[in-house]
DNA sequence: TGCTAAATGATGCACGTGCCTCATGGCAAC
DNA sequence: GTTGCCATGAGGCACGTGCATCATTTAGCA
């Protein structure tokens, strides 16, 4: 049985002020707080002996009673592509679900809708933001140069930014979202291990072949297919570009000059109109299906077996993650590495 | 693009003090202290006037300033059992981790060892805890009578406490912790999707069959098994008891007394014993093995095909859940719904 | 040595809430 | 009318940090 000796717990619950950082660097609060916030005119030996200090006592940065006396608050801006795609529909719900539970961190979240294929009007956006009132921004578009650019030009100006979901390359750790050569590979790795050994070839459907997102998924799937299950053999992207005529046509065309399918991979991040034209088409029920991200679409489509596996991100998790991580980056503070790295979930019938 | 008009912005910023309320109630701050914190001597329709001034001006609690004036700090302890298991040294470092980064909100966690078998013991230990140094606790034992009544006790001493991956029963909501029906559902479901359609039997193995929660996995996946794939065939559990000499004569015998074995479930959250056994025994490369929790062994052993799936709870948001919960419970707050279910996830070699 | 600028100290208010004390006014029972 | 209780008001201090102002010390330099 543990015990726990009255004096350190003490210590443990009472933590050094900054007063005790002053008295123990031998220096004023002026100067230690001349120090913790990074004004200059503080001469170098000094500068050290305070942030000895620190190190000595352990000192953390009570930031509630920072924020109280800043009147800091924070108001993040999920800028996300107009769509009426289920996914993002729940991206939503859950930012404005967060939006009501990080209200006792003065936290506030709002929503813009922004043109994903117009990446100068995104940036004009974005330069429209006031640091006055705007926190930081999360930003869901597809990689661009001139996102990339307003990005930069954002955190120049104190806002801080960051990539949603959707890369921009270069950002390096700076994003929040998934590895989608890992997500293409699980895919393969399911379909491969579903289907029964039979000799094959497996369909692919994307909305669009355009987005690095899809071109990752695409690279992670046909390689772990190749390498782990050489008897299946993956037929060229469907790209239904959103129209669902299109989608209706190339896909039946596909699915009947296809004798020896075995399974279908839909790619992209809306599973409804793919899955909807296949079951209407009534020849495909003993094939392997795997779509992507949990809707109210997909998950019914997974209890009634008309699918048999979904790759999900949690938007849930996405989206907090994101405000953590906006936040950390104002409190210039490092996030929790693995709170933050987005897991890439394997729903199932029986795991929903 | 969104539009955000200054005034409504501002207002969003500026929340509404204490002092907006007395003066939307028409009382003085002494008395909206008196309401919001709950002490008596108010007459009844002051207090719902004061509530209607809540409910007006949308008033939130600044929890941060109202811990600074309570010098609120959080302490939390999490007792578990004392265990060389790897998924218990995977738990006591993510709240070593979460230790450090829950830190900036004045919160400590401590790890106490109980002797998991001895309700007694750990009854005893509970009323030790002393509300002065301890905000809460996360309690990971079999269910028993004796824990049960010292979870209350506890609460009655305002002590917050919460059964922690195992399951209390009759605490309805108040866990954190995974449904253990659908993991076990889930791994008949993989081994039944894996396995070549070939009839068979599945070979179950357990630390012990007399807690509730193996008792739980077990239920799960031999529902699925009957229910979805009849030709397979699950034997009668193996138990180890922990015991690595019993562990090797028991396996050996079930390998070698049944010719048609198709798939291994382990169901214990221990796998590495078993698994080396297996590896050892040499004859069961082909076989499909399902064990459970993410460890380092686990994840080797899914990169180097020695095992099929890997079924888990993420030990980082259990902990990081844990805390969140005990919190609100100190706070009287609702925590996030969504945010607090933990997923049973699914792991394969392509998305660890 | 004396001058100037740079470095540091001293101090006080603000942030929003909890908690305490003391004063005041009303109302009912005697 | 007096007494005593109850509901409420008024005000102040504390929590830990940020930020501002003004005073004082120290270092650098001629």
């Amino acid at each position: 049985m543990a015990k726990f000796v009255e004096t350190t717990v003490r210590e443990i619950m009472l933590r050094p002020t900054t007063k005790d950082l002053a008295q123990a660097a031998g220096v004023s609060r002026a100067t230690v707080d001349r120090v913790l916030n990074g004004r200059d005119g503080v001469r170098k030996d000094t500068v050290d002996r305070v942030n000895q200090a620190i190190k000595d006592l352990g000192f953390v940065r009570n930031i509630q009673a920072a924020n109280l006396a800043k009147s800091q608050r924070y108001r993040f801006v999920f800028a996300l592509p107009r769509s009426g795609d289920l996914f993002l529909e729940e991206i939503i719900r859950h930012i404005d679900e967060a939006s009501e539970n990080f209200a006792a961190d003065l936290i506030v979240c709002d929503v813009a809708h922004i043109d994903e294929n117009d990446p100068h009007s995104i940036s004009s956006f974005l330069a429209t933001l006031d640091p006055v009132d705007t926190t930081g921004v999360a930003i869901m578009a597809p990689e661009s140069p001139q996102v990339r650019d307003a990005i930069f030009r954002l955190q120049e100006r104190g806002i801080a930014a960051l990539p949603f979901i959707a890369d921009q390359s270069s950002m390096a750790e700076h994003w929040v979202g998934t590895n989608h050569n890992a997500a293409g590979a699980t895919a393969a790795n399911l379909i491969g291990r579903f289907c029964q050994k039979t000799q094959g070839s497996v369909l692919v459907i994307s909305e669009s072949m355009r987005s690095r997102d899809s071109l990752e998924r695409r690279i992670g799937f046909d390689t772990e297919l190749n390498k782990n299950f050489g008897f299946l053999q993956a037929l060229p992207s469907l790209e239904t570009y959103g129209d669902e005529d299109r989608a209706q046509t190339i896909i039946t065309n596909a699915v009947q000059n296809n004798a020896n399918l075995v399974g279908i991979y839909i790619m992209s991040s809306e599973a409804r109109v793919p899955l909807q034209i296949l079951n209407d088409l009534g020849q495909t029920t003993n094939l392997i299906k795997i779509a992507h991200e949990r809707t109210p679409y997909t998950e019914n489509a997974l209890k009634t077996f008309k699918i048999d596996a979904v790759i999900a991100q949690d938007p849930g998790h996405l989206v907090r993650s994101a405000i953590r991580k906006l936040k950390a980056i104002k409190d210039k503070r490092v996030a929790i590495g693995s709170q933050e790295r987005i897991r890439i979930e394997v729903l199932l019938r029986t795991n929903i």
